[in-house]
DNA sequence: CTGAAAGCGCTAACAT
DNA sequence: ATGTTAGCGCTTTCAG
């Protein structure tokens, strides 16, 4: 087999500043402040500079950037931590909750020259070594659903640190904090479902809610629904998924626009009117919320509120590099609207009636 | 609003080994050899090392792993290289390829304890910067379509490297690579036609084929078909893709059983078929290559043939680890075998024959 | 068994 | 305008 090799370099065999400044003649001082010193600092002959500059280019210098961000005590490197278990995430299978999120980050971090890094130390066993270990200028944290032991260890983590999808105060503004706006959320869904006409509406969610932005849809609902002047929503709470929702589709008190706590809950919903005939949108209009790439695959297609998932992720590093080049500046909290998307799994109330 | 910060570290404040050694009352090499030596390595009393141990506790030690890898010459990282141009790749959008692929390659990193990093640097305006900037110990570049000028930044890349997609030859065996078994694939689904009782066989390909993978996938058909002892497979050459495919399928010769060259071509041959009346699978089956995700939405869902994607990225990390720990290896080739994902649009010939 | 010295590649601060 | 010194945090080598 034909065979060319031996054309990689072994370690540490790169070309240094200092074999720069020996065949430009002078010291590696001189070499640093031409190669890469601030306008200001250059304080060097044009001669000298030039003579730099093509050594450099003969030798085809390359500055280590490790060897300068270790010594200006910095790595120009964040890390992720995924919330549940810390363990680590797909891109390719699951919720595609983070394929989003990650392309909205490193969009973020890349505008300020910032690599995005996954790290075994980071993302499976011990997290709270690697995330302390200098690997790191800041951290991105993002978790539905908090848990006591990921909670403390957030709480007390002394590096600059974002957290996604929670507020401020609930890690006592200790870190900045970004997350979507729940009750405008709401709001937008019931909105949609008031001008399409409808004027029962039911909001159905999961029976419990450990995670807090459940929590403030569902709060948000009651409020909302107040403020729009119809009839406050009912609230199926759901004990058994598939036998709640199916009971109360049965029911007389069956709405005509149902919003869902979350998309997760739309196929209980699908399945449940499929067995009892009741057709999606002719005879009842369905909200989702979170409007995840699973809302297209839905037949009907779900209309759903949406989370501007990659845009929170860009602008956590807004509040991340603010951190890190101002440790103690405020743990300010960021909250984005909500925007919503319009699919065919809601129309219009008048056919309804019409035909009633 | 009630803030508490502060809390945060300032750059470069962190305990180091010698604030443990001044605690224990040893030197800093002690520290290292007590906290960090190979078992071989530590030459210390059990005394002392109990009192190293205390002291690092009590002060809350974590190595800092830049310096000790800067101490070592080396980064434990490995940087991904797009191929198109080498802007970034995105996660959530696009063919589902860079996620699935991602998910393998960052598996096989982890196995090795190295971090995958994402870097403007790479994956923006210079590759060749940072390339070789001391960043990353390894590279990963993977490409369906090379072009020149990366072809030729490949060739003088000096940093160890791994190529998906391409054969060792393409890049005179300076770098180890990977690809499927392009000509294996192809018969799976040759088989699985012939199998299912098709003796006349299509490949259909798009009308310039640059990708080599694109290539070998017809000159397998062309190899297969002899070898399968089948009517030798028609390649219709796509130069108008609607128009072509609709002539073909109109044509007295048209086959049961069609090949494509990529899962991309279905939609073309579906619709062409929708407004002839042909009915896929009962008249005509369908066999993709590639198995995309694609697949499963297609109406009906497309058999394909697969590449294993995922696993060609946890393997590219043996071949670059392999090249890391050893320059001067072997520049290996490794190919990957294909599977066949069965899904609707293939049937057997069967019923097509008796009702015919 | 422990310590002193040296240096990875780079740059800020202070000489000259 | 250029050079010298010093040190980021760590570990290897060599002396004690």
């Amino acid at each position: 087999m034909n065979q060319a090799n031996g054309l990689i370099k072994k370690k540490g065999s790169n070309i240094t500043m200092k074999d720069v400044a020996a065949r430009a003649g002078v010291t590696s001082v001189v070499v640093s402040k031409v190669l890469h010193g601030k306008a200001s600092n250059v304080r060097v002959s044009a001669g000298t500079a030039e003579r730099v500059k093509i050594a450099a280019e003969e030798l085809g210098y390359r500055v280590n950037v490790w060897a300068q961000n270790f010594r200006n005590q910095e790595t120009k490197t964040i890390g992720i931590l995924h919330g549940i278990g810390f363990g680590r995430p797909l891109f390719s299978s699951g919720s595609h909750y983070f394929s989003v999120l990650m392309d909205g980050i490193v969009e973020g971090a890349f505008a300020y020259d910032l690599s995005v890094t996954l790290c075994p130390k980071l993302l499976q066993d011990n997290p709270e070594v690697a995330i302390n270990d200098g690997r790191f200028d800041g951290l991105v944290w993002y978790s539905t659903t908090p848990n006591p032991v990921n909670h403390r260890l957030v709480l007390e983590c002394q590096m600059p640190l974002v957290i996604i999808h929670a507020h401020a105060a609930q890690y006592e503004y200790r870190h900045p904090t970004i997350i979507c706006d729940n009750r405008q959320g709401i709001r937008n869904g019931l909105n949609h479902l008031v001008e399409l006409g409808h004027e029962k509406i039911a909001f159905i969610s999961v029976p419990s809610d450990s995670a807090l932005e459940l929590q403030e849809r569902a709060h948000a609902v009651q409020a909302e629904s107040e403020t729009l002047g119809i009839e406050k929503a009912e609230w199926v709470k759901l004990a058994d998924y598939d036998r709640s929702i199916e009971e109360y589709l049965r029911s007389n008190r069956r709405a005509t626009g149902i919003l869902l706590q979350h998309d997760g809950l739309a196929p209980y919903v699908y399945q449940a009117a499929a067995r009892l005939g009741i057709r999606i949108p002719e005879d009842v209009s369905v909200v989702g919320f979170d409007s995840t790439p699973f809302c297209e695959q839905l037949r009907p297609s779900l209309t759903s509120i949406s989370q501007p998932l990659s845009l929170m992720g860009e602008k956590a590093i807004d509040l991340l590099v603010e951190r890190i080049n101002n440790p103690s500046s405020l743990a300010r909290e960021l909250v984005i609207p909500c925007g919503l998307d319009v699919r065919e799994s809601t129309s219009s109330n008048v056919a309804q009636v019409i035909y009633q």
